[in-house]
DNA sequence: AGGCAATATTGATGTTCATCGATATATGTT
DNA sequence: AACATATATCGATGAACATCAATATTGCCT
């Protein structure tokens, strides 16, 4: 246990009893894991990547399916998981569905690393 | 290394016929994807996030398990986890160890994501 | 030496997750 | 209307993972 933060020499002082600065709160940690978790795929992130370096007016599944190598469902779930957390947003165009970066979002995500 | 940005044969097809800009390759993507992943989890942001507000000289073990209120072993394990992917430093002093943010890790893991 | 405290490792267990095949839901076409 | 295409959802399966209890290892102290 060790709950005795007694300064043997400032060395063994424990940082939280007194540090003012916060450490990430439990909710806040599992809020920032959701999101990371989300982009924490390598086939994801090919996706955001290819999302994101496509037309601007969005890019479909079928152009997904197939760099991907994966088939056309499992693409589509990794789609509606980047969806459901904010990264990719969704609009169908007839038949199709097209894809586009959520504007800020990969900012934001990178931002709950740097600044923890 | 970065050995060959635009070496792929069966994937990363160009999103569209105009777009130059390679997507994210496999090989790229699984070891961003590994990386990310050790961050991606509510404990092991909460771990950095103390070691980061920490003494300079590193926090050890014992100070860490209690706000994480996590088992002993739990808590090793996650730290073993963010010292074999680039992200702690572990140095241990007599009995204790303790672990350092390793510097500029954050900040590279973060522009996995900016930089897609 | 023996004993104690801090940390690491092992083995087991329940959960989460990625992937697939099959099917359902549109939407356009003939 | 029936049909074909594009995408989403469902159910199942195997792998990866987080957690714990028990044990091993390491280093200090008497």
């Amino acid at each position: 246990m060790t709950a005795t933060p007694v300064a043997d020499d400032a060395a063994s002082a424990a940082c939280c009893a007194t540090c003012a600065a916060p450490a990430l709160a439990e909710a806040a940690a599992r809020e920032a894991a959701r999101l990371l978790k989300a982009i924490a795929d390598p086939n994801r992130l090919r996706l955001l990547s290819i999302v994101k370096h496509g037309p601007a007016d969005g890019t479909c599944v079928c152009d997904l399916t197939e760099p991907l190598q994966l088939g056309q469902p499992t693409v589509s779930h990794h789609l509606k998981i980047l969806v459901d957390s904010g990264l990719l947003a969704r609009e169908k165009r007839g038949t199709w569905a097209y894809y586009t970066l959520v504007p800020g979002s990969l900012d934001k995500a990178a931002a709950l690393i740097t600044e923890l």
